[in-house]
DNA sequence: CAACTATATTCGTCAAAACGAATATAGTCA
DNA sequence: TGACTATATTCGTTTTGACGAATATAGTTG
């Protein structure tokens, strides 16, 4: 179970918030989904969703090649709540509105086989 | 009106989050009572409350010698919310109780005449 | 006014963490 | 098997931010 001290590290970084308010809209989405939504390089993106997967705010699951991420479904019911209140909070951003318009916008985006 | 990233970068330090948690729970506390609880020197506690003040997560009012903080009243819905689960979260954890626990005990309390 | 109390700020140092670039891994498909 | 794709990790550097110690400020009280 994780703690309040390793979850709130997860939300101290706003690329990590940018990947949360995404993820809490859109229940799972893949690596090069995120990349291409945030317009960041692979290898930044990656290096922050293994800070929150490694402490337990995040769940993965494979599907061939790509890697699907996604809110971790264990997490006790105040850090969803908090997660759900910080995408209110985040949603008059500029930054996280043009997130979740590049996404929406995405060409191409991989299909799930048996999600 | 304080913005999402801001609030988020009170939130960051675990010296912070203690000081909210107290301050969401006792709604004023003087710099004093904070330091007693914390039983962190005065400086720093001070530091990070003007971290909290200046990014309008805190409002500050003096009476006095003393400078009484609390949660700003003007905080947006999202983020009295989150402060509310935050307290939820961190009550488990055991720094937050002692922190709490000293704050009950601590003597000669300084005594708010025209709160 | 001077002494005192509560709080704030400055400064130099140090450590944590974010970064870009390069490379490694792992699965797929020919 | 080798080429290719998606993702992960390593490494050296740089930035950010927390820190302790010292000092400044501001209000009170004699």
């Amino acid at each position: 179970m994780i703690n309040a001290n390793d979850f709130f590290d997860a939300l101290s970084d706003e690329t990590r918030r940018r990947l949360l308010v995404l993820l809490v809209g859109d229940d799972e989405l893949c690596v090069c989904e995120l990349c291409y939504a945030l317009d960041l390089p692979q290898p930044k993106v990656s290096r922050h969703l293994a800070v929150m997967r490694e402490s337990g705010v995040l769940s993965v699951r494979r599907e061939g090649l790509w890697i699907y991420y996604r809110i971790h479904p264990l997490l006790p019911a105040w850090a969803y709540r908090i997660l759900d209140q910080m995408g209110q909070g985040c949603a008059a951003l500029e930054i996280f509105q043009g997130d979740r318009k590049r996404l929406k916008e995405m060409p191409n985006r991989p299909v799930r086989c048996c999600a």
